[in-house]
RNA sequence: GGAGAGAUGACCGAGUGGCUUAAGGUGCUCGCCUGGAAAGCGGGUGUGCAGCGUGAAACUGUACCGAGGGUUCGAAUCCCUCUCUCUCCGCCA
């Protein structure tokens, strides 16, 4: 969320630019503006209250350890309708600060200056394209029949298990994801990131850190009975380790990486390209999780950006980047660059990967703060995610590309994880 | 799941209603001392919100001793609820 301090001192500013994201901040803002007079108020009334009945309280300690029962007696009747008024006050304090909070947390983060208007993913901007797109001829087929072909994907099992969106990775099409894994893992460890293994299954606290609550309940898993979400995206419990933490300047930039199967219940998507790999309930997946200062926040991503691109490079998929419009910019993301590879049988571009700068949206809800060098005031810092990379579309897309007449051919990088080089 | 014991600052640890402004120690940091260091001595050392200022700080008020309520003029301390940790037993990959 955006720190009160900030809307309060550039109300204008925040209203003008939410335009870009389409969302009329206007009437929020407002009521943001005067909450926050009322709450300071409020609160001005309730420490003298406070501060005058602790200064009596003392005084009634003195009196009785000096044996004057009677004037304490007298003190103790003053103080009556202080403690009625400071409860009041306390009242009115929560409730205030209660419809503040709402209020604040329906606002969406700032778009950065980058972004470009716009309404849809058509309007989406493709700041890069690496589109050396395969000739396959008449007869490629789809992913979902090259699965059943070689027998290394099984739909129909992953429903007789779970339901749709659960399939079942069999003999090579196993190995491959757990190669793919390994590949990404390894090549994030090279650039710098520390891996990490965190709980697949989060706590509210953590649903709320990061943004999915209270606004997506309904995206998420929810175990009832312990009131646990399973995780969306590693994104959750890996910046939630930083969730009330305070770093030093020094500590940036924080880099960690964290493979963890993904849960999604994709609630409303039902009938729309979820056919084969395109939508899964369940996936794998490798993030990248950095946290950084304020003032670098901007070159990481694009070292983010970059490293992405790398990846998809030595798997040898076309690709394209693409900076995302304001309107399909996410509530909480300031900036974020999506990756689509090609899938050439199905002719269609699949994301398999969105690299985003929060800036201090979500540490704001974390109270993920640093300090300067030798300074005693707190900063938020700045979180950044990325997707390195989801495994079922890349996997579609190498199926898909990669098909031959002999078999499916693996990628050089992936054979010393594989210990094959085609799937037949 | 059953029984018991706990949760105090960066860390250890005292504190059973007001001489607590959370003792004492460790760590960190600044100063003195020193050729330099160690030791020693002295000072400082949390977070949020608000006020005052607005370059920041300082200063003032307030809240925070696991979380949330309650009793009281006054709560780390008493009461209630919850969460978590540890020990033993049971179960178990």
């Amino acid at each position: 969320m955006l720190s009160i301090g900030f809307i309060r001192d550039n109300a204008n500013e925040v209203i003008s630019r939410l335009k870009v994201k389409n969302f009329d901040a206007e009437t929020i803002v407002n009521e943001i503006i005067s909450l926050d007079v009322e709450r300071r108020n409020n609160q001005q009334l309730l420490d003298d209250t406070l501060a005058e009945l602790n200064k009596l309280s003392k005084e009634i300690g003195g009196l009785f350890k000096s044996g004057k029962t009677d004037e304490a007696n007298e003190a103790k009747r003053k103080t009556t309708e202080l403690k009625e008024k400071s409860k009041e006050l306390n009242k009115s304090y929560s409730e205030i600060e209660k419809q503040l909070f709402s209020k604040i947390v329906e606002l969406p983060n700032i778009p950065h200056s980058s972004v470009p208007k716009g309404n849809s993913e058509d309007d989406n901007e493709i700041v890069k394209s690496n589109a050396e797109i395969p000739e396959l001829g008449g007869k490629a087929l789809p992913h979902w029949e090259l699965a059943k072909k070689y027998d290394i994907i099984d739909f129909e099992l992953g429903n007789k298990l779970t339901g749709a969106g659960f399939p079942v990775y069999k003999g090579k099409g196993a190995k491959l994801q757990r190669a793919l894994i390994n590949f990404f893992l390894d090549e994030a460890e090279k650039a710098g990131y520390n891996e990490v293994q965190p709980p697949i299954l989060v706590n509210e606290d953590s649903g709320f850190g990061t943004g999915q609550l209270p606004d997506k309940e309904g995206q998420m898993y929810f175990v009832g009975l312990d009131n646990l979400y399973l995780v969306p995206t590693a994104e959750v419990p890996v910046t939630n380790i930083y969730r009330d933490v305070i770093l030093n300047a020094n500590d940036f930039p924080v880099k960690n990486t964290a493979y963890t199967p993904c849960f999604r219940r994709e609630a409303g998507s039902y009938g729309k390209d979820v056919r084969g790999l395109n939508r899964l309930h369940q996936f794998d997946k490798v993030e990248i999780v950095n946290i950084a200062h304020p003032n670098h926040s901007y070159e990481i991503l694009d070292q983010m950006v970059s490293y992405v691109e790398s990846l998809v490079s030595k798997l040898g998929l076309p690709y394209r980047i693409l900076r995302l419009c304001g309107g399909d910019l996410s509530f909480t993301s300031a900036l974020t660059y999506d990756f689509e590879v090609f899938s050439a049988a199905q002719e269609k571009w699949l994301e398999v990967s969105s690299v985003s700068n929060f800036e201090s949206y979500q540490a704001n809800r974390l109270k993920l703060r640093f300090k300067e060098e030798g300074e005693k005031k707190t900063k938020l810092a700045h979180t950044l995610n990325g997707s390195a990379l989801a495994l079922p579309r890349i996997l579609a897309a190498l199926l898909e590309n990669n098909q031959t007449n002999e078999g499916i051919k693996i990628p050089e990088v992936l054979q010393k994880y594989t210990g094959f080089a085609i799937i037949d």
